[in-house]
DNA sequence: GCATAAGATTCATCGATAATCCATCTACAG
DNA sequence: CTGTAGATGGATTATCGATGAATCTTATGC
């Protein structure tokens, strides 16, 4: 059972931006803050935006910023944009070939499994897991609401 | 949100063993049944035996056998030992090195999401999924207890 | 309106993991 | 004691996701 960097990622970003909701963040700036491959957030950016839980603006200046409020963010709702077609047999892929699809009635309890899964996040928001802003705030070393450039 | 293959075939042998338990059926025999790999199986017959699911008996004449009832046989269980520990996200690795491990919530959250899908499979037991085993014995190709040898 | 900053998009590569295969060992039946 | 069937460990291969890199597009500010 495994899920994948990608929705790690998502959720980081989400909880970043939930953490500061007042202006906007660069994807350099968080994929510093977590020290995570800023090439691959750009894509979880990009795929955060599409489905509209972000608002990113291009260009100079620009950056991420929540496109709702925290609690209106629900995290089963991301995990399905970012996890796609759950995958737990064969049976669950189109192009499948097990022999005894027709007659398996795994199929229905691996689905009902997988529905459970997906209803514990429907019942948690971002503010859920991002509401303790000054401990997250302090963990990600953003302690003064300006970062200091690293030197190094 | 992926299962492995080896948990995907670790049921089907489960089933088919249900659909015949009164007799041993070999490796090989599963193998043929769905078309997939005796090597792979073979695997999964040492680990589901060793787990005490199954009875592996070795030598001429032997096989595999379910070690008790189709309704004493528990699919959460079952799956739990294929799986191995699930890992929804990197603080679910102990060597993880999310920053904000400390602070997150998100874990607790993740962590209720993977009981609720294994609460599902705990209800759930061998027989329920293998109960219809004239169908499945039809789809199996094997509507006679003897099965004939394939020509090719 | 040009330079620059930032995300969008695409392509390429790398790496982890698991699926598969192979060889050898062990146990059991006859 | 021979052949069959599972046990075991290792090697190989395939898949897919993660990462890296380059270019394009858009917005801002001077």
């Amino acid at each position: 059972m495994r899920l994948k960097t990608f929705t790690d990622y998502s959720l980081r970003m989400l909880i970043f931006l939930a953490v500061r909701p007042e202006r906007r963040a660069t994807i350099a700036e968080i994929a510093e803050a977590f020290d995570i491959s800023e090439n691959h957030l750009m894509k979880v950016a990009h795929v955060l935006g599409k489905a509209g839980v972000l608002a990113n603006v291009r260009g100079k200046g620009g950056g991420l910023v929540l496109a709702m409020a925290p609690s209106a963010i629900n995290l089963g709702h991301v995990v399905r944009i970012t996890e796609g077609a759950p995958h737990p047999a064969e049976c669950f892929d189109p192009a499948g070939t097990c022999r005894i699809t027709r007659a398996c009635r795994l199929r229905r309890v691996l689905d009902e499994a997988v529905q459970a899964f997906y209803a514990v996040l429907d019942r948690c928001t971002l503010e859920d897991v991002a509401g303790n802003r000054n401990v997250l705030s302090t963990v990600l070393a953003l302690p003064r609401p300006t970062l200091r450039q690293r030197v190094v």
